[in-house]
DNA sequence: GTTGACTGCTTAATATGTTAGTGATTATAT
DNA sequence: ATATAATCACTAACATATTAAGCAGTCAAC
């Protein structure tokens, strides 16, 4: 008896939705040899000139693990610089190089271009309605939304039928 | 000189919210030992008592050579069956089995109920626009959206400064 | 009935996501 | 001062994302 849930799945929506938009970005990003989340690092360090990868993290929203390959790959293709805080050994600080500037130079203008292709296609309503709810969802703590109780833990992997 | 582009990185904003959304989920799915992806499919297949592998990739928004290793985890788990069909021996039907649909009728309502406890905390308004943009986004089809012309091909990853 | 194009799933290779844990460093509390 | 806790980046292990390529099965034209 195949029942739906009451409620469409949101999340999964997202993804779709965010795909849509994406899909129009990613041959720009690609054809300059870079992978979305290099692309989400150079135009972030290109904005706030210099950052810690925590805050690279927060930012552009990449796990710590992961963000230690990225950055690894980034500087071996030599797109940053790493170079440690001399007051807080813990500490790093991650920079832009000129070669890197000078791509996002180029390629800024393009993600730009493409901005306004979307923003004509889209309407600038849904552009701005776009922006509105996104904002009204992160400002939407975390905290205060309280979590269901759950029922004691199975391990489904093991039972049999 | 640290300049800001003229638009906001909206595909990260989707990012962002989704995990705004996500978080309050994870923790349920885990707690069954499931993946998100793995969740996606279960939902799916119990609304459809039915499916192949590519429609499981449109449905579910995952790739084909992703989703031959989820299912095959999920055979292996006994979540689902895979059987060939006789007059076309390239597809294939995915289905639960009588364990995953209990797990889904276990997990299901406890999904259902954080999506209420989310739609109290946002508001029954917000959740509504949500799914009207998304819709919108989606429905934005991707043909007809012109794409920008790319300059000529560099290897940024081999030029020295 | 063979050839050639196509479809559907898989494999391969690399990059990232996710969770847990480690080691070194710094801050805090005795 | 010293033990403790907290912080930060990193490693490890596994799952998924992404792109390209492979391979068997089907279909259509000849």
């Amino acid at each position: 008896m195949p029942r739906k849930l009451a409620y469409r799945n949101l999340p999964q929506l997202f993804l779709k939705a965010r795909e849509e938009l994406l899909c129009h970005f990613r041959p720009i990003i690609t054809h300059f040899g870079l992978t979305e989340q290099q692309w989400r690092i150079l135009r972030t360090l290109s904005e706030m000139e210099q950052l810690e990868p925590r805050e690279i993290c927060d930012h552009c929203h990449i796990l710590s693990p992961s963000l230690t390959g990225v950055l690894s790959r980034m500087e071996e293709m030599g797109l940053v610089t790493r170079s440690r805080v001399p007051e807080d050994q813990r500490r790093v600080i991650v920079r832009l190089t000129p070669k890197s500037e000078k791509l996002v130079g180029e390629l800024g203008p393009l993600i730009v271009a493409q901005y306004k292709i979307i923003e004509q296609a889209f309407g600038p309503e849904l552009i701005k309605q776009l922006y509105e709810v996104m904002d009204k969802v992160i400002a939407a703590e975390r905290g205060p939304i309280s979590r269901i109780a759950l029922p004691p833990k199975k391990d489904w992997s093991a039972i049999e039928a």
